[in-house]
DNA sequence: CATTTTAGCTGATGATAATAATCTTATTGA
DNA sequence: TCAATAAGATTATTATCATCAGCTAAAATG
């Protein structure tokens, strides 16, 4: 039966969250359209009235994940301050993420899946890719090479946090975090906010 | 009809070889049974002869790729010296190997869909991840940290290549590239061999 | 050489998937 | 109020896939 206008916005919104953490948990391929339709409490049906495609609905999901994140990241604006700063990354890095990848980064969870994808997903990914980008480097003050900077910075923990989800629970997979914590341009990111102005 | 022990052989070896440049190429739920066993010049009846199962195959497939790669860094013995190393790090941050993923590193082309694979696939990620530390961190002088360094080499080079590739060609994957070239810690092993000693 | 084994082929089988067609009924817009 | 629209359910449709079964003929084995 048909729906008012404000319920169908609703249910369009709740598709696009269940497939933002579906397919963060289980892949692209591995997720079907059953199963976000399910997740969002409806039938697989309906799925063609709001979306023309799963690649469309995938690509607006990360979208939506990239929104998400950076909501954090920047609660308040076009910049990451230090103390935003210093806790994405340390979340980022830890056990916490890698176990929860469904609220997680979109590029650690789809990166090399998205390879094979439509080219909506790769405008997708780079779209998100840089936003976080410009809000990194933008919270530098040091205006010189910080858009290199944030990217080795996204490079290395979105390679660390892939690598630890690919070799399963092995000692591999604390160390490699370990590891990318302590890196030479992400160590003083960590340190406390006053003793040390930002670098990156 | 049945088939010499050496052409059995020699048919599974082309199996492995195929299933490990099509895995890479295309990933590893979009490459079918069938798919392998044609390009193995197969059909896909007689693959499970050989093995138990897909998964079976995509371990050994990834453990291969690994074997293959580890050649070319240390291809003679257990440890890189600073001009294959050199070599290897300019090739792995190259356009040439976002093309060709068929015969580049399996954990930058497989690393965030091998998150939901079973466990055969993660202790083969593992075991070459860890061949692959292991090679390029006794090719330090200096011990000390050398295998965190040699962790981070590595996290920050999947993370460029796998963002390279999921982002398409838009500038943004040259420009991962060129920042993961320029990281402190990766611009030392890129001068010549002779100027300067390796400190990775 | 006779017998057993088996590699690979052809052709099921059963599951799951994306997408489409149809139907119902409530909402919209006039 | 009434006709047009469309959200969502149900039920095809069409593919694809992993895996299995049976067949054939050649190799292994004794």
């Amino acid at each position: 039966m048909r729906q008012s206008r404000q319920a169908t916005a609703e249910s369009r919104a709740r598709i696009v969250e269940a497939a933002s953490h579906l397919f963060r948990k289980r892949g692209l391929e591995a997720t079907g359209v059953a199963d976000i339709m399910q997740a969002a409490g409806l039938t697989h049906g309906g799925f063609y009235r709001h979306f023309p495609s799963k690649d469309a609905l995938a690509a607006e999901a990360v979208a939506a994940a990239f929104a998400e994140r950076t909501r954090v990241l920047a609660p308040d604006g076009d910049r990451a301050d230090a103390g935003s700063l210093k806790a994405y990354v340390e979340l980022y890095l830890s056990d916490g993420h890698l176990a929860h990848p469904e609220t997680g980064c979109p590029m650690a969870a789809l990166a090399s899946e998205a390879a094979h994808s439509p080219p909506e997903m790769h405008a997708a990914l780079a779209a998100g890719g840089e936003r976080l980008i410009d809000l990194i480097a933008r919270s530098a003050p040091d205006a010189d090479g910080a858009r290199a900077r944030a990217l080795r910075l996204i490079a290395t923990m979105v390679g660390a946090v892939a690598i630890a989800r690919a070799v399963g629970t092995s000692g591999l997979a604390s160390e490699v975090l370990s590891a990318a914590l302590h890196d030479p341009e992400i160590l003083p990111l960590l340190e406390p906010a006053s003793t040390q102005p930002m670098v990156i």
